[in-house]
RNA sequence: GCCUCGUUGGUGAAACGGCAAACACAACAGACUUAGAAUCUGGGAACUGGGGGUUCGAAUCCCUCACGAGGCACCA
């Protein structure tokens, strides 16, 4: 890591003179290639499916290979679950930890358009530097498992999985997926009556929705395929994509931010497309329930129950009185019917099919501007300007079912199009956005909840007692939504509805770097490829641009798209969730080329007991994954409906960045503290160059061929940078890679280190500073096996009760922190073991081997070392991990915090066996209570066993 | 605007409602030394973001405000 190495090495050689094996630089690359090599012959991580142990499926996020390779903030989470797969092992759990790539995905293919490089190539190389790079931190993974995404073994099974979803279909009856077939044969005997199509905008060339058995009979089998593509989990249809003109594609809603791409920034519209779509729509409520028998954080299921969006509440229809138009109605969905008599006026989503019918002439010229003004606001303007009210009237109005009076009926872009019936009742005395409506337009508003509404703003209230409600009159709001929608029902003017804010999910992309879609066209009809045809291999290209017509890349390979005159292939290939959607289910039968996975191992493995990865991946990719296994599920392939037990979100790894200050216009530098006097630059300066806030003026001379004249103004002698925390990135230099770490004090301190940081859940800045306080503590270790001069010493003698009791407590803690994932106190715990061992000048074997194979998860590369020193011929791996013996950690009396009214004061030291009558006696009794007391009697006295007396005045 | 999670010495952080700050880093002092950035020894450092409540007892539970991080954002 450049210049600052260089004195903490120092040390290291300095002793390496002395002694003969001392935990040095050398020693320590020697030990942990040593092991790493051994580790790799004795195939030691090779896990089997069959077993006697209990199983543990320990899992990260696979990585994206990206060019950058890996930082420090990369293995943090990898570090953590290779502790648990360490430790579950040494419990005796047959443990699945696997590694894999998730090597499809756009900046591979940017890249390649960028630099010429193909991307198989350069994800080649990509994955060739994360392997060097992940084996040398030590991780337990079983490589014989990997799985790479963009591997047509691979991939044959993510397409399979996805013909699995084009031939099935949501059976909202039985609440599960089935197949097509199975529809086919409910057509055939009782048509579509029981089960309409999903998308109810959908309707059958004769205008109608339901058709029965003889029709079914009827229809051609073009009109069929469209029929059963209504139905179908992967289907294709025109719908709003989020076009992204910039990278030439097609995004999905969760690729878009506030109107412009996830990557890049660019600006995104809406346009209309024939896409493959993903029906999560129907496992919305599944998706919901589901949540509540998986571990994931509060944060985690906070923002999944968001994107799924549940809303309660009913469709009402509204008759309409128009100029042009008869026997016309409106339905609304509301989630508050209890104020239906509050309603002041109608809004339709401007591209709502009514408008048009429903205009007055009089109105018209008004409507008309306002849609041709609606038209031409963007997306993105559309989101920036939410505050602003806009609307027209269109001249006609709706009845109130239950008290026939006619309210306005307006149209307004603040009611979307595509949620609900695109239709709201505007009710302003509880809603805020109607109540700016009405405001607005200076619509009049009924008031149905009396005082709680001031005439100023809406009050949103559910417990307000309804006024001016008729039959509500008195009823408090909460109970009055029942009793609305039981009349509404019995009325036949509407019914109880359940909407969802998630779309259906966009699985199309404008991308050469991904899977291919199974499927042959013909007539402009997909069908699925027979199995024994897969995988549909991404053919061979160099030309990567988008079309930029909405074709994929693969719409340049003329000869692959035609495969004759009467079929075509498809040109999108898959996002890389699909990829990403199942790869956890390959690690329990990786190399099966029968089936996506074996049922035996998928059945052994099953769930993921513990998951760790970021929490950016929240919507995506643990939704789809969640959705895949629920499909398999429901079609028998499986025997779980939830992929992850346990998920835990790693914080991130945010980079301390180093800034110098230049003088404006010259080579001069100013020291943080002087800059004021100055009109400077702020630069950002590799933080390598940098120790703690001292910038070493000479490796920065040498740093960038610009600075090679740089003067400095000092401030007392230093030149001191300024800081800030930023996201790790190679534009900010404040990126530390973990070979660097590695280099210079092994991985294992690595591994301790990270873990030493902090909660693994909370993000934190890396700052190398106290990575030294790890590497003294392995040091200590090492020197509990060794004498003065490096020789091993180790002795046989029985263990001291003070021994065994820091011993015990250590193996009970680090136990109990990494069944709770609570790494950084574990290592605290060693650490004051060590400490304590070292003092007591402890070089006891009986004491020294369990502790080792403690320690083993965390440190396994020294522990191994130290294992074989122990006269070990087995690995440490196959070791099992020491029981605690509470009776070691008993205490025969306790020195009692004395408190009078909450406040120490005093100690007292009593055995814990003593009465509860007899402490307060003596306590009481003591001189110095006494003192306190003044000689009469307390008003209680608390006695907490072995924590605390409180005395009460 | 709404939702979720946070806020403890100079720093990273510990702490089943029971002695606040364990364990480290940094700084400081001392020892060993030609020398110290190493090594060893040693004490310092804090009204737990503010206010209120519950309790014998609150960092911990409840309310409220401030600040920070993340998510959602016209979803009726």
């Amino acid at each position: 890591m450049g210049f600052s190495a260089d004195w903490l090495f120092l040390p290291f050689q300095r002793q390496n003179s002395i002694k003969m094996a001392d935990y040095s630089k050398d020693e320590i690359k020697r030990i942990e290639e040593k092991w790493r090599k051994e580790w790799e012959k004795r195939q030691v991580y090779k896990v089997e499916n069959q077993s006697d142990k209990p199983k543990y499926y320990a899992l990260d996020m696979f990585p994206y290979p990206s060019g950058a390779g890996l930082h420090v903030g990369h293995p943090l989470g990898y570090i953590a679950s290779d502790i648990v797969a360490r430790y579950k092992r040494l419990k005796g759990f047959n443990v699945l930890h696997p590694m894999g790539f998730d090597a499809f995905g756009l900046p591979a293919e940017q890249y390649a358009i960028e630099h010429g490089i193909h991307p198989a190539v350069s994800t080649e190389q990509n994955i060739r530097n994360f392997r060097r790079q992940l084996d040398k931190i030590g991780f337990s993974y079983d490589w014989s498992r990997e799985v790479r995404t963009c591997d047509p073994k691979y991939y044959k099974w993510t397409q399979w999985i996805f013909l699995q979803l084009f031939d099935s279909w949501y059976n909202r009856k039985k609440q599960k997926a089935e197949r097509i077939a199975d529809l086919v044969k409910i057509f055939e005997t009782e048509g579509n009556s029981a089960h309409p199509f999903p998308n109810g905008k959908y309707t059958l060339p004769s205008g109608k929705t339901v058709f029965t058995p003889g029709d079914w009979k009827s229809f051609d089998e073009k009109l069929r395929q469209d029929i059963f593509m209504q139905y179908r989990l992967a289907y294709l249809a025109y719908t709003d994509v989020n076009w992204c003109e910039a990278l030439g594609t097609v995004l999905a809603n969760d690729e878009v931010i506030n109107g412009v791409s996830y990557r890049g920034g660019f600006p995104v519209v809406k346009r209309q497309m024939r896409q493959w779509s993903l029906r999560i729509t129907e496992y919305a409520e599944r998706l919901l329930q589901g949540l509540d028998e998986i571990d994931f954080s509060d944060s985690m299921k906070e923002i999944q129950r968001n994107w799924i969006g549940k809303s309660v509440g009913a469709k009402i229809n509204f008759n309409l009185v128009a100029e042009r138009a008869k026997d016309l109605s409106l339905t609304v969905f509301t989630t508050r019917p209890d104020t239906i008599f509050g309603v002041d006026f109608m809004v339709l989503a401007p591209e709502h099919e009514l408008v048009k019918s429903i205009v007055s002439e009089a109105q018209q010229k008004e409507v008309d501007d306002y849609l041709k003004y609606v038209e031409s606001r963007s997306e993105v303007e559309r989101m920036a300007e939410v505050k602003k009210i806009t609307g027209a009237f269109t001249g006609a109005f709706a009845v109130n079912p239950f008290n026939g009076r006619q309210i306005p009926v307006w149209i307004s872009e603040y009611v979307l199009a595509g949620y609900g019936t695109g239709a709201i009742m505007g009710v302003p005395c509880g809603d805020e956005r109607d109540h700016k409506f009405a405001k607005h337009f200076k619509l009049p508003i009924t008031n149905i909840i009396g005082s709680h509404y001031n005439g100023e703003e809406a009050n949103p209230t559910k417990d307000a007692i309804l006024e001016n409600s008729e039959f509500l009159n008195g009823i408090v709001m909460s109970e009055a939504i029942d009793i609305v929608v039981k009349k509404v029902e019995q009325l036949g003017i509407g019914q109880r509805q359940v909407n969802y804010k998630m779309r259906d999910a966009g699985w199309s992309r404008q991308r050469y770097w991904g899977e291919p879609f199974p499927v042959v066209y013909r007539e402009m009809m997909p069908y699925a490829m027979s199995e024994k045809d897969l995988p549909l291999e991404l053919p061979p290209s160099d030309n990567f641009k988008p079309s930029g017509t909405g074709e994929g890349p693969l719409a340049n390979l003329s000869d692959w798209i035609h495969i004759n005159d009467r079929e075509k292939r498809d040109s999108n290939t898959m996002p890389t969730h699909a990829g990403a959607a199942w790869y956890f289910l390959r690690f329990t039968d990786p190399h099966n080329d029968k089936e996506f996975a074996g049922r035996k191992a998928l059945d052994y493995w099953n769930q993921v007991d513990v998951y760790i990865g970021g929490s950016e991946h929240a919507v995506a990719h643990l939704l789809y994954s969640r959705l895949w296994v629920k499909v398999l599920y429901d079609l028998g392939y499986l025997n779980f409906q939830e992929p992850f037990k346990k998920l835990i979100n790693q914080g991130k790894i945010t980079g301390d960045s180093r800034f110098v200050y230049r003088i404006r216009g010259t080579h001069k530098f100013v020291s943080a503290g002087l800059k004021k006097q100055y009109e400077t630059d702020e630069l950002h300066v590799d933080v390598n160059i940098v120790n703690g806030l001292e910038l070493d003026t000479e490796a920065f001379k040498k740093w960038k061929p610009d600075f090679a004249k740089a003067e400095f103004i000092l401030e007392d002698g230093k030149y001191i940078c300024g800081a800030a925390i930023e996201k790790m990135s190679k534009s900010y230099f404040n990126v530390v890679n973990p070979d660097d770490i590695i280099e210079s004090y092994g991985a294992d301190t690595l591994r301790m280190y990270e873990m030493f940081l902090g909660p693994l859940e909370a993000s934190k800045p890396w700052n190398t500073n106290g990575i030294d306080g790890v590497f003294k503590f392995l040091r200590k270790f090492w020197n509990l096996f060794h004498d003065a001069n490096g020789n091993v010493s180790i002795s046989d003698e029985a263990a001291s009760k003070e021994e065994l009791k820091a011993l015990h407590k250590t193996i009970r803690k680090v136990e109990q922190d990494i069944e709770n994932f609570s790494f950084n106190t574990s290592v605290s715990e060693f650490m004051i073991c060590v400490n304590e061992l070292g003092s007591l000048k402890c070089h006891k074997r009986s004491v020294l081997e369990p502790l080792t194979i403690a320690l083993a998860p965390y440190a396994p590369h020294i522990a191994e070392e130290l294992w074989e020193k122990l006269g070990h011929k087995e690995t440490i791996l196959k070791a099992s991990f020491p029981a605690y013996n509470e009776a070691y950690l008993k205490e025969n009396s306790f020195e009692y915090p004395i408190s009078i009214n909450g406040k120490v004061r005093a100690k007292m030291e009593f055995a814990l066996d003593m009465p509860k009558e007899d402490i307060e006696k003596l306590v009481v009794a003591s001189e110095m209570v006494q003192k306190w007391t003044e000689g009469k009697p307390p008003k209680k006295v608390i006695i907490v066993p072995g924590k605390i007396v409180n005395v009460v005045l």
